[in-house]
Parts: structure tokens; sequence; C-alpha cells
DNA sequence: GACCAGGCACATC
DNA sequence: GATGTGCATGGT
């Protein structure tokens, strides 16, 4: 699947954001979110100089909501950001290279007890913030998998995730590829749902 | 104008 | 534990 999808759309350059702290501020943003609208939320925190999470932790939740407005759901999104904060703050003083020292399996049970930071949110953090072998699942990944018969969409995140851990190296630039390469075929226009005879994974029908 | 995005928390049974 | 619902924008 990891060939098929590589040949067919090569390269996605994950995750698509110029510092490790705004990978955290878009795995937050992008929850149930098309990241074309994330994209617009980030631009306007920037240009308030407020993509910045020690800046942040003293700014006013309405404002921030305003700011971020575009990536929907604004107000818990809000909340959020500013408690993914406080505790960034007071657990690794605002360092991501504090908190890639923590093994990874401490700091998701820790992410995980932040308000609105579950599975998905979590291990993208992990993985594309802090460079963790950590496999990303999200909607997407689900519906292809189960579409091509390796796990039905009744399984558990955790299901899925240890299906693709199990049967794959732990390597951080593999996990991320092929997570960004299964969302990437998701947004293909056919999505694969009802395979198109030009999707790359029809070659997976029938055993292949 | 409908439909849907790279989820999550919380209520209810 | 399973299932349902609110959140409340912008692109296609």
């Amino acid at each position: 699947m990891y060939r098929l999808l590589l040949d067919a759309f090569g390269p996605q350059h994950w995750w698509p954001a110029e510092t490790a702290e705004e990978v955290l501020f878009g795995a937050i943003l992008t929850q149930n979110t098309a990241w074309k609208n994330v994209e617009q939320a980030i631009a306007a925190l920037k240009a308030a100089g407020m993509l910045n999470f020690r800046r942040i932790a003293a700014y006013d939740v309405n404002s921030l909501a305003e700011l971020i407005r575009p990536a929907r759901f604004m107000n818990l999104k809000a909340r959020a950001l500013l408690a993914f904060a406080s505790f960034f703050g007071s657990r690794y003083g605002y360092s991501i290279q504090r908190m890639q020292c923590a093994p990874a399996d401490r700091l998701r049970e820790e992410l995980l007890g932040v308000y609105r930071i579950g599975p998905e949110t979590a291990d993208s953090m992990l993985l594309y913030a802090l460079a963790k072998p950590v496999f990303v699942i999200d909607a997407y990944t689900k519906r292809i998998m189960s579409r091509h018969g390796f796990l039905s969409l009744g399984h558990s995140y955790d299901d899925f995730q240890r299906f693709f851990m199990a049967h794959l190296p732990a390597d951080v630039a593999l996990y991320n590829e092929f997570h960004a390469l299964l969302v990437r075929a998701g947004n293909c226009v056919c999505k694969p749902t009802p395979l198109c005879d030009r999707c790359p994974l029809r070659k997976l029908e029938h055993g292949g």
C-alpha cells in the first residue's frame, strides 16, 4: 500500500508547518476541519504575533477565538489552545526540546489528559512535532483500511494503531509519509471508498 | 443550497 | 459500552 501510494502521489512533505510549535497549533485546529480553513486561522495567528503558546497563555479567550474563527468550533478550540498552553508552560517551560526528552508513552498519557486532546491529536503531536515513532490514525485511514478488508470500521483507534505498528518497523520517516499518503488518498476525488479505475490502491483488490 | 472537513467531550441509556 | 449530539466556518 505504501509503495503504491508513494509511487502514485510522491512525497507529501508533512507536516505543512514552519516550526514544531506551529505543528502543535495545527494539530488542535485541524480537528474535524479542512486544512484549508486551518491555514487561514494560522495565518491570522501569525499576523497577530500569536502563534506562540507563551504569548497566548496570557491572552483573552474571546480574542483568541476571533483569530481562529475560520478553523471552526472557535470557542472550543480557543479553550483547547489555552489548556495546552497551560500544560506546555507548566510541565515543559514552553520548550519543545524538553518535551522531546520525555518517553513517548508517558508523553502520550500526559497529552491525553489535556482538555480536548484525544488520541489522534496526541499522536499527531508526537509524530509530527516531536518525531516520536507513533502511527497516526484518522477517519481516512479507517475508511481506506476497512475498504480494503484489513480491519473493519467497528475497531477502535487503538486497534487500528496496533495493526499498523505491529506490521511496520518503528520508523518516524515511514510513519510520517504513510499517514500523509493515506490522507492524500482520502482526499482523492474518487474518495477511495468506491474505487475508481485510476485509484493507485485498485491493485490491492483480489489479493494483489 | 446542500454537503462535508486530517475530533472530542459529554449526556443518556 | 454503545450510541447520539453539539460545536457553529468556508470550500466545492
